[in-house]
DNA sequence: GTCTATAGGATGATAGAC
DNA sequence: GTCTATCATCCTATAGAC
């Protein structure tokens, strides 16, 4: 069952994602949400509650979506290819490296704790993935793998940049290619 | 000698790099350049006015910056090193890329249109550099330039992205390391 | 739980005096 | 050119009835 809470943590994802927490207003949040202005001040002491809960959510289905996809059988290379690659609506940009760009919620111990706890846990993930590749020689030996893991979730967030700023997902694309390009040499 | 409408554009400047285009008033605009009401609205027609001056002064400035770098000499991958390298708020991100979350200003024209030729010729005036030193024997001679440009804008970009999140610049300078060991890896 | 009323401040301008 | 006054709307709540 859709639970009042949920509709308006649901609405405000979708509007932290598209507006970023300056740009939302719970005025907004109620509007999308179909909930009224006292229902969602029972349930919610007010924006940053909402926000906080929002994010939380979108962090941990992140965190998920990532894991089934890196768990899945292959060479390290494919595996990380696969990620990569995967779908994206690159042009919505990542909803919550968007969030980064907001001095309210970076300023917000709260906030941005979901942030940096998904992208360290990322390349953490990452890391122990090209581990694995390095040990069987799909890697060269001298790569740093937290650096490398970095570098990598490092492209995706910033391909979702140039691709805003281009309008077009092409430059997201090349950004990737190149990487796995050059993961792919061997030393 | 230091015009007014300077002064109303070089604080637009600093709080588009800080919160944005929605984050940014009018008033806010006025107090931190201490020019009044009348006065500002006498020089611009407005908010959106200001906003393209400012982009574009800030676009202009980061190519001629990156420009006056890239130029020095040294091998291919020495100036790309130092380009990526150099120093940098890198908590405060990029001006330009920043930009790249606000709605307001991918849906317009007018406004992206600074951000999209800004990293357009980012990525062309690191493509040059990278293809002289393919043809040089420094980098592997299978690799797209076009596309290891955009990767290492892209590195850039997100690698503010996670320093934000991070709240410490050390996953930027782990995302710029990582890209630079597999760029240096000899095919 | 949900609704309407109310409120003090910000937003993004316009108008007209000086 | 710059200043002050004014304005309609939005923002983020709080209060209290139902």
């Amino acid at each position: 069952m859709e639970t009042t809470p949920d509709r308006l943590i649901e609405s405000t994802r979708e509007l932290l994602w598209e507006r970023g927490y300056v740009g939302t207003s719970p005025k907004a949040i109620q509007q999308r949400s179909g909930v009224g202005q006292g229902s969602m001040y029972h349930h919610f002491s007010g924006k940053p509650e909402l926000a906080l809960a929002a994010v939380r959510r979108t962090a941990e289905q992140m965190r998920e979506t990532a894991e089934r996809e890196l768990a899945l059988p292959g060479t390290a290379v494919e595996r990380v290819s696969r990620y990569l690659r995967r779908e994206r609506d690159v042009l919505r940009g990542c909803p919550i490296g968007r969030l980064t760009q907001d001095p309210e919620v970076v300023t917000s111990p709260q906030l941005r704790a979901p942030l940096d706890e998904t992208f360290e846990w990322l390349r953490g993930r990452l890391a122990d993935v090209l581990a694995e590749g390095q040990a069987r020689g799909e890697i060269a030996p001298g790569l740093d793998t937290g650096d490398i893991a970095a570098t990598l979730v490092a492209v995706l967030q910033g391909g979702y940049v140039l691709a805003r700023a281009a309008g077009t997902a092409a430059p997201f694309d090349q950004a990737v290619s190149g990487a796995l390009a050059l993961l792919a040499q061997r030393a």
